[in-house]
RNA sequence: GCUGCCUUAGCUCAAUCGGUAGAGCAACUGACUUGUAAUCAGUAGGUUGGGGGUUCGACUCCCCUGGGCAGCUCCA
């Protein structure tokens, strides 16, 4: 035997390598332990890089198992899916001609594959594709790579009539590692690393088909993206689809729905009507959001809805954000109806010399805000045309701003631990290419931002080039019940609109001075907003919230007064409470009081009305007790002081 | 906006090959007077989203259009 040449290390345990050895050889002298994590491993990751096990040992240094657990694990075992899905579509339809089939962390699927072909493909092609993987994964071919110059994949794939897969080449540059990957018949253009069989893919399902633009550009041809997902069991399929289920009965739409929240009308797409229900939940919010910023030293303002054309040139509005804006005309004058709410503030903000003792000025809007949004993003409460933003402008000095900053970001994190949400995930938007200002204020905003945040220690990610037009923002977003993430608050530093309107403040060296302007949201809409917590809570509302929160269950006509009694008392309590007099049996009333989610049903019936009591049932228990009203209203406003 | 799918009573859904629209729940009326997840009986409810066409005949097939759903693109 030869002297080993390599050595890697996996788990604390040093295994030699011959040259030409491929990591699935080598991990064969590992002990039986690691040997048996090695069966379950889908490909490595050397010294931090990912390779197929099925490829030589290019180095020496230390080896990590990639498995399904991990996220890395899971992106190989769903993009080598994809290419199943792939070699099975071509086995179906010859002609198909490929673009691309990468693994998704999230979205309608794990994988999906662009494609065209002149077969219409629908849902009802998916069992025959279905069933064709699963006969790849049964004849398990083993997946090799093959590496080949750029000129010569570009010749191969000519010659296939592969033009998407011509034109991803010749995208890379001329001394790229073009790699190859085949399985059985099919070989398909990839980076790879891909699980070393098409054996090792468990099961599938397609989930979806749709339209997608080649290269994501509305102006070219649309490819059609069929949807998977795949795991190593059937058990976590299963599992896959129950959670599915369970996120679909929290949709919003349809718990405002059921919980007549709100509706809406082809006579107004994407315009929300609030149910008498919605318009409390909307107000508690409201009002919740104001109390928050007046404890913090924000004074609130209103501005017109529709105000001069004349105005969003100047805001810059107009240039760069006119095709999302609404206009009207009345006597030979043109109008636009307000898309944000800075323009209104600054008109504020401009009707009174301010000094700098007045800064900084935290100006408050709950401002209801019209965007035309394309028919097709419209979705709920989630992308409707007209919201509320809880919309606040600061304008501060240069010295004030990191401070500002700060305590805006403060704000937003309490707001969201208030309700639960742990895991909110902060991007840093730069500047887009619609916007205004030089390139270095664009660079001072971003630092700002940046800066603030790793003063807070907070982790963020970089979104390039999707600033507003006229500051770099922080994007907050929180995520649904279906793991999609919507973005809800939102810092931003401008200081091009105080430019502008040409803002100004006398300093204390008597001279004038430009402040800066801090544009923030918190709840973002909330409209937004409301849909998210209706998900997040599926429809349980704390108490605090819940448009309805008692609901007082006659057992029979007699205790109707009673009922109706007790009702009113809570009323003047200050809670919100009906009475459900109907004529029908309690065990019905009760039926109907837990579909509607209300907090507490009280239970009155001869027994109570005589000893002058209530008998409380609590939302998703099945334990009732009997107290006096005045005990129970007691436990209810402790319970609101949480 | 684009691609695909869908659109039937207030809600959830049926209706064979093109043969003339039906159920449950809700609503209303009556009986029952009820003790913790659906009491019984009855009544009413529809130009099958809208418009046009093919046909002896259209919920069903074709065209235009409104709205919705999924995805793409866009976004709080």
């Amino acid at each position: 035997m030869s002297q080993a040449e390599l050595e890697i290390e996996v788990s604390g345990q040093r295994i030699p390598v011959q040259k030409g050895q491929t990591f699935a050889e080598a991990l064969q002298q590992a002990d039986e332990k690691i040997k048996k994590q090695a069966k379950k491993a889908l490909a490595v990751k050397l010294n931090g890089k990912e390779y197929d096990l099925n490829v030589p040992v290019p180095e020496s240094g230390h080896v990590e198992l990639l498995q399904f657990d991990s996220d890395e694990g899971k992106k190989v075992f769903w993009h080598s899916s994809a290419h199943v899905l792939a070699q099975a579509l071509k086995r179906l339809y010859p002609d198909i001609k490929f673009d691309d089939g990468p693994p998704l962390l999230q979205g309608p699927g794990h994988f999906f594959y662009d494609v065209y072909t002149d077969h219409k493909i629908t849902e009802e092609d998916f069992p025959k594709i279905e069933e064709e993987i699963q006969k790849i994964v049964r004849e398990n071919y083993t997946i090799t790579r093959r590496e080949i110059p750029k000129e010569e994949a570009i010749k191969k794939f000519k010659n296939e009539g592969e033009r998407f897969k011509v034109a991803i080449l010749e995208n890379l540059p001329n001394d790229a590692v073009i790699s190859l990957y085949r399985q059985g018949e099919f070989e398909d253009l990839c980076r790879g690393p891909h699980v070393p069989s098409t054996g090792r893919l468990g099961v599938f399902k397609l989930t979806a088909v749709s339209g997608a633009y080649w290269k994501g550009d509305p102006a070219n041809p649309m490819l059609q993206r069929i949807y998977g997902v795949s795991f190593p069991d059937k058990k976590m399929l299963k599992e896959y689809l129950f959670r599915i289920e369970e996120a679909k009965k929290r949709d919003h739409r349809k718990l405002g729905k059921e919980l007549d929240l709100f509706s809406f009308h082809p006579e107004g797409p994407g315009f929300p009507f609030y149910h008498e229900k919605g318009s409390i939940l909307f107000n508690t919010l409201a009002n919740f959001i104001r109390n928050e910023c007046e404890k913090r030293g924000y004074k609130e303002i209103r501005t017109p809805m529709i105000l001069s054309e004349q105005l969003w040139i100047q805001s810059g509005h107009y240039q760069n954000f006119k095709e999302n804006m609404y206009f009207t005309e009345v006597e030979d004058k043109e109008f636009a109806i307000k898309p944000m709410n800075c323009p209104g503030a600054n008109l504020v903000y401009k009707s009174a010399p301010r000094s700098y003792r007045d800064l900084p000025l935290r100006l408050a809007e709950l401002g209801l805000v019209h965007r035309h949004e394309l028919s097709g993003v419209l979705h709920g409460l989630f992308r409707v045309r007209a919201f509320t933003q809880d919309d606040a402008h600061i304008y501060c000095t240069p010295d004030d701003l990191q401070k500002e900053i700060r305590s805006a970001i403060e704000f937003t994190i309490d707001v969201y631990n208030k309700f639960g949400f742990k895991d909110t995930i902060i991007y840093v938007a730069t500047r887009p290419e619609k916007s205004l200002g030089s390139d270095e204020i664009w660079e001072k905003a971003t630092s700002a931002l940046t800066q603030a945040l790793s003063d807070l220690n907070l982790e963020y990610k970089i979104k390039e080039g999707e600033g507003a037009f006229y500051g770099p923002k922080i994007e907050f977003n929180i995520s649904d019940s279906l793991g999609r993430q919507w973005q809800c608050g939102t810092i931003q530093v401008d200081f091009s609109m105080p430019e502008r309107f040409e803002l100004e403040y006398i300093g204390s060296d008597g001279a004038k001075h430009r402040p800066v302007m801090v544009h923030r949201a918190i709840l973002g809409s909330l409209e937004r907003f409301m849909g998210i917590l209706l998900e997040h809570y599926a429809g349980k509302l704390p108490l605090w919230l819940s448009p309805v929160q008692v609901r007082v269950l006659s057992i029979s006509e007699n205790q109707h007064d009673y009922a109706n009694k007790i009702t009113e008392d809570l009323k003047k309590a200050g809670f919100r409470a009906e009475a459900d007099n109907r004529n029908e049996k309690i065990g019905y009333k009760i039926r109907d009081w837990n579909a509607k989610k209300i907090n507490y049903a009280l239970i009155l019936g001869e027994k109570e009305k005589q000893e002058n009591t209530v008998t409380v049932r609590s939302r998703g228990e099945k334990e009732s007790y009997t107290v006096s009203l005045r005990e129970f209203i007691d436990k209810l406003h402790s319970e609101l002081a949480q």
